[in-house]
DNA sequence: GTTTATGCAAAGCATTTGCATAACA
DNA sequence: TGTTATGCAAATGCTTTGCATAAAC
């Protein structure tokens, strides 16, 4: 990865995830906390499925609508990032900041790429009267 | 849409889809036919169960395995471009081009771009030992 | 007559929904 | 008590699969 990342540790402990969904102004029940656990735990990319799959196999049971419930919640909050892969699942990012991806074609992998690495120009004429919310960049590669 | 194309009209008839199936070494069945003729009517992006639906309800009754199939068959053969939004479903793209996309995010529109339109610089450094495939940009906008 | 394409119905998978229960302030 | 969160089970939507029939060469 290309050393970005918003200066959170990379792991967190049931307190830290607390404290961490509190400053979000998100009430931390047990099962937001687990979520948060399993989720900045192996700092990737992971689909709201997978993360109902992990949440389950773990000692604190979660229903799938609770994981849901809580994704779609900690985008709302800022503390996740979904994104557009058509992998037909929702993808959340840990990584808050803006940035582009790079797709392995051939395992399916996907790795951030620090928003300074890529210069995209984007001439006014192509936005019209519409206006820029954002631009997506994804490399996709091979081998 | 930025101009592009490939030269071929972008409506067809039943003959004419026939010869272009043809051409592509592909046998012009009569679902074929009918899909490729939906396909290109509305030259836009469109997605396998949108093409489905039309193609139910056009004059020619298909499948659903027959709507798959072919769509798969049609990527195959360079007939078509498979996109990747996160719709949950599967998008094609008449325009083969390489180009990039302009994403309506309060309509859900997407705006074809040429490739032209668009500069994007990547260092060798971010691909590692990676060959690139290609590039995809998505400008977001609004309004 | 063998290969290739199509159709049908069911299964699969991720997500969403409605409503009842539980936790919390 | 009233609000907020969770759980369960069923429904939804799109895609995929298996196998039988039909069409093409």
């Amino acid at each position: 990865m290309g050393g970005m990342g918003t200066g959170a540790d990379p792991i967190l402990n049931a307190d830290e995830a607390a404290s961490l969904l509190r400053a979000h102004g998100i009430t931390p029940t047990r099962q937001r906390v687990a979520i948060s656990t399993v989720l900045f735990a192996c700092r990737q990319h992971m689909a709201a499925s997978e993360l109902f799959r992990r949440a389950q196999a773990g000692d604190t049971s979660i229903s799938r609508s609770t994981v849901y419930n809580t994704l779609e919640l900690f985008v709302e909050k800022g503390l996740l990032q979904e994104l557009n892969f058509s992998d037909r699942s929702r993808i959340y990012d840990t990584n808050l900041a803006s940035h582009h991806h790079l797709y392995h074609v051939d395992s399916g992998k996907i790795e951030d790429l620090d928003i300074s690495q890529i210069k995209v120009k984007v001439p006014d004429e192509v936005l019209g009267n519409s206006s820029l919310v954002g631009v997506d960049v994804t490399l996709r590669v091979a081998g």
